[in-house]
DNA sequence: TCGTCCCGTGACAACGTTGTCAGGACGATT
DNA sequence: AATCGTCCTGACAACGTTGTCACGGGACGA
């Protein structure tokens, strides 16, 4: 089949294996005897070409290995895309942006779009450099859940048409589409759960006090705290953890004497694992409620199985690819904000009473 | 600030807020009053162009909101590369491969280079049809983690020079870099762990046939009850478990009448999960060992805590980084096999005794 | 004063593709 | 037989950028 003999010399290097310069349409064209232009017609599957003509360029093109640049040809092409989306999460990792990652591909998919996936890890310059990288790229869309507070740095190319959805955090400073979770509404909601268990003594975890989500999501547990008449004393606020590891410490502290919290609310799932990890290594584990934001794989496995703040990801990540490629097949109404109700799930850890 | 006065009429359409054509260095060049190839000196911070110039044309840029055009600079440029790699997971929402995407991106990122991301699912026409997407994209490299059990399809791009490691499973009919982890070692291992503990009557579940990783963990388990003398009698074998739901209700069967398995090898992480939700609702937990391939978050908090084989998805994911970079960087020596020992992690589910 | 060199700048072609248009062959129509 | 239309094909320019080369002018040495 591919025996040394080939002696279309752009392809296959006659002696050395070294790595040769892909065959364009023009080579394409030499071998098949035709214009360039006509081999143009074949790869697109353009009407008006005859069959016998097709199919000598067609075998041209296998022969060569021709393979269709897409880049040479949207720079030609009048309306064109590059059939690329970027989507810059928190980190690719992690449950929750992983989901997400995973739903917006599926729809990605549909539409013959491919997604380049990046993690911001909530550094702000990561995030200016990477949405830098994806506009010189031409992406056809953006999604992003920031790291940054302001987001002005985005206007120009929201003039200039680029489709761009926010999700998990509202935009700020500029007016694009999100898709968000209610975030005080479900923290309001875990701690009422707490209260109505009886307790009054809660831990509140929580991530940097920069990050929107979090700011919103201590403000819904306060909204409750002081609905419940709960005096400052008995309120624990730990702010700005930013790992499993930093909670479960955070927490192991509650217990080293003085008046201990009966419940905790953990902001963000990690800081959840961190808490279950410092309760079963005190022994606590049936003995202070948990409730966490944000449901993950094996959360109600564990024991006893972790009441959460459920955000549904697979909801979330169909209403950002709905809206993105809404916006990107040229839908130009003003921009939306889709807000999704969290769900308390119980699974068990948030119902123990105080002792 | 971008008040309506603007009249660079290119980028701000004058009345409706409709998206206008990118400017382009011809525009830069012109406001700036030079010519094209010192917009592209500019742009690209090459040396000979007087402080003046360059500030006037720097101006004019930020004024255009001009944004390089990557693709076009490619395409002219001698040895481009696109920045850009390409990665095809079995599943970038497992915890596995959003792991190893996530270290790859970091590897990636200190090249400049951006990550597609996609999921195959175990299905082979997905993956010929994403490589074809990506080889169209001219992709600077490939990470392939392959629904497919063969691999000539690639031939030609491998011979074009495309860059490519495959991760978790081998290459067949081609020749390329690999990383992938012992599995026939890591099984026999675990098995050898369950049998020293004194079990014998063993269950494996097995995902798809088909999978050779699938398979090496079947024959690495057999050939540890071969070597343990275990007869035929005492071996379950169920192969072809796609989900944690088929994983689960295996098991439920096992415990339904007749002989019943003392331990339970899962070949996958949610098989392990399937098996763990299975013991806990029949309240076997505490009576049948376990013990799974993968480990994930969590394991160690399950009650008892799962027993697992463990692949260092960080050194996995270095490895593969550091292959497919090096290749991009013209490295021309025979394909790699890099082969990771996975390694037990003992931690209660194995260890316990039958009864 | 002249020639040389260097520096900053620009004209032009080219990368791989597609849109536009024109032309040739051929059968059908008058 | 001349005319027309249809069908297929190709020449050429253009997309946005960069490599090559050439040009004009000022500094410098002879």
């Amino acid at each position: 089949m591919s025996g040394p003999s080939g002696a279309h010399g752009r392809i296959q290097s006659p002696d050395s294996g070294r790595p040769v310069a892909r065959a364009t349409m023009k080579d394409v064209a030499a071998l098949a005897g035709v214009s360039l232009k006509t081999v143009s017609r074949v790869v697109n599957r353009e009407a008006g070409v005859s069959p016998a003509v097709r199919e000598r360029v067609e075998h041209a093109a296998s022969r060569l290995d021709y393979s269709h640049n897409v880049h040479a040809s949207n720079l030609r092409r009048a309306n064109s895309r590059t059939g690329t989306v970027g989507a810059l999460l928190q980190d690719v990792s992690n449950s929750f942006s992983a989901s997400l990652l995973r739903t917006l591909e599926d729809v990605a998919r549909a539409q013959q779009t491919a997604v380049l996936a990046a993690s911001l890890d909530e550094e702000e310059g990561r995030e200016i450099a990477l949405v830098r990288g994806l506009v010189a790229r031409r992406v056809d869309g953006l999604v992003l859940m920031p790291a940054t507070s302001r987001h002005e740095y985005l206007a120009s190319e929201l003039r200039a048409g680029l489709p761009t959805v926010f999700v998990d955090r509202l935009p700020h400073g500029v007016d694009a589409d999100s898709v968000t979770v209610d975030n005080v509404l479900g923290s309001r909601h875990a701690v009422e759960h707490l209260v109505r268990h009886g307790h009054r003594r809660i831990a509140l975890l929580l991530d940097l006090g920069t990050i929107q989500t979090a700011q919103d999501r201590l403000r819904g547990c306060r909204e409750a705290m002081d609905a419940a008449g709960i005096p400052d004393d008995d309120r624990v606020e730990v702010q700005n953890l930013r790992t499993s590891d930093a909670a479960e410490a955070a927490v192991r502290g509650f217990y080293r004497g003085g008046p201990s919290p009966t419940a905790i609310f953990a902001g963000r799932n990690d800081l959840a694992i961190g808490a279950v990890r410092a309760l079963r290594s005190l022994g606590l584990s049936h003995r202070v409620a948990v409730i966490g934001f944000d449901d993950f794989p094996l959360a109600d496995l564990l024991e006893p199985a972790l009441t959460v703040v459920r955000q549904n990801v697979g909801q979330i990540g169909a209403e950002v690819g709905r809206l993105l490629f809404a916006r990107i097949a040229g839908d130009t109404s003003p921009p939306r904000r889709v807000v999704i109700e969290p769900t308390l799930v119980v699974r068990g850890s948030g119902e123990i009473r105080p002792t």
